[in-house]
DNA sequence: CTTGCTTGGCTATCTGCATTAGCTTTAATG
DNA sequence: CATTAAAGCTAATGCAGATAGCCAAGCAAG
């Protein structure tokens, strides 16, 4: 229901309806609309660090990050409600929560790893990567790609540029 | 108010209690919690045009992409409600807010045409300029970096980054 | 069989917010 | 001084979330 009506559109009342049942009668299975919000989110982030690690296994380097980037934006394309939910709170309570937060981040330095960054650059690669996908996906889920370009080759290019400075950054790092 | 409690929880309620006014009489003055949003929706984009043209003039190439992409940035630390508000709808309807969204637009063609890149790169850079620019920005203001390293450093880095994709682009489309 | 418990529904009710209708007050204008 | 527009108010409606308490179906144990 978050991906067909949208994430802040999710309420009780349209899920008792889709369930053909009265409203209250969701209490005896969930908490709180809150709750209920909560596991979409641990519900977003797992099925989101799936599909990454899915797409990680077997690759590294470039291979990977590229494979990776699809997977990301494959799945937000796919399943806009779920995504925008992991991102709208800032985790700390839930542990399934916590634990899909930790297993993305994994996934991401492992890829970075490959390229053979100094320690400094690590911090400053993964903060970059999450910015430029969320940015890019984000923008194009909300439907703010409108030019008649091809939006696939625009995704394809960022990242290969991104490759080209992570590819700098080793550089500098094995040879400063 | 949006800046404050945050966009998604402004509520008429709250702006009649902050105006020291009974909710009702908030109706001889607006049309609608929604006339309101869009309102705000507008404002926030007019603001971060004004900061981003302001950053731009007397300056090309590197020097006007660190400044525009500092402004981008400082304009949603200073103002989160208020970018949230930017991005909630799809404009379509608005004048002023057609209007506005042109406004930034052109800042970013601006800066960009200091490349020089081929006519083909330009959507795919502007796209990936804002990619980058609104990913960063709601992460970080979502509370998303917690990492303790330095987060203007890891911008500058990633903005840094993308001048050298853009003069990569330029170098190819001049010597193909 | 029957007693009794669990499950999962229900109605009724309360609260908070957005909205509308209609009244009143204030102050500027003629 | 009368009129009128602006801007407040109370009252009432509708909807969503939440809570309390009731009821029927199914099933286990006696």
């Amino acid at each position: 229901m978050a991906d067909e009506v949208g994430w802040e559109r999710l309420s009780l009342a349209a899920v008792a309806g889709r369930l053909g049942v009265r409203l209250p009668s969701l209490y005896k299975h969930i908490a709180s609309l809150e709750a209920l919000r909560t596991e979409v989110r641990v519900l977003g982030l797992q099925e989101l660090g799936e599909a990454m690690t899915a797409a990680a296994v077997g690759r590294s380097g470039s291979d990977a990050l590229v494979a990776v980037a699809d997977a990301y934006r494959g799945y937000v394309l796919e399943h806009p409600g779920r995504y925008a939910a992991t991102l709208a709170a800032p985790l700390g309570d839930h542990p399934a929560h916590v634990q899909a937060a930790a297993a993305v981040l994994r996934v991401v330095e492992a890829i970075l790893d490959g390229y053979g960054l100094a320690a400094d650059d690590t911090v400053d690669a993964v903060r970059s990567l999450r910015a430029l996908l969320h940015g890019f996906v984000s923008l194009e889920a909300a439907g703010g790609f409108r030019m008649p370009v091809d939006v696939d080759r625009s995704f394809r290019r960022l990242v290969a540029g991104f490759d080209a400075t992570l590819q700098s950054w080793a550089a500098a790092a094995t040879a400063p």
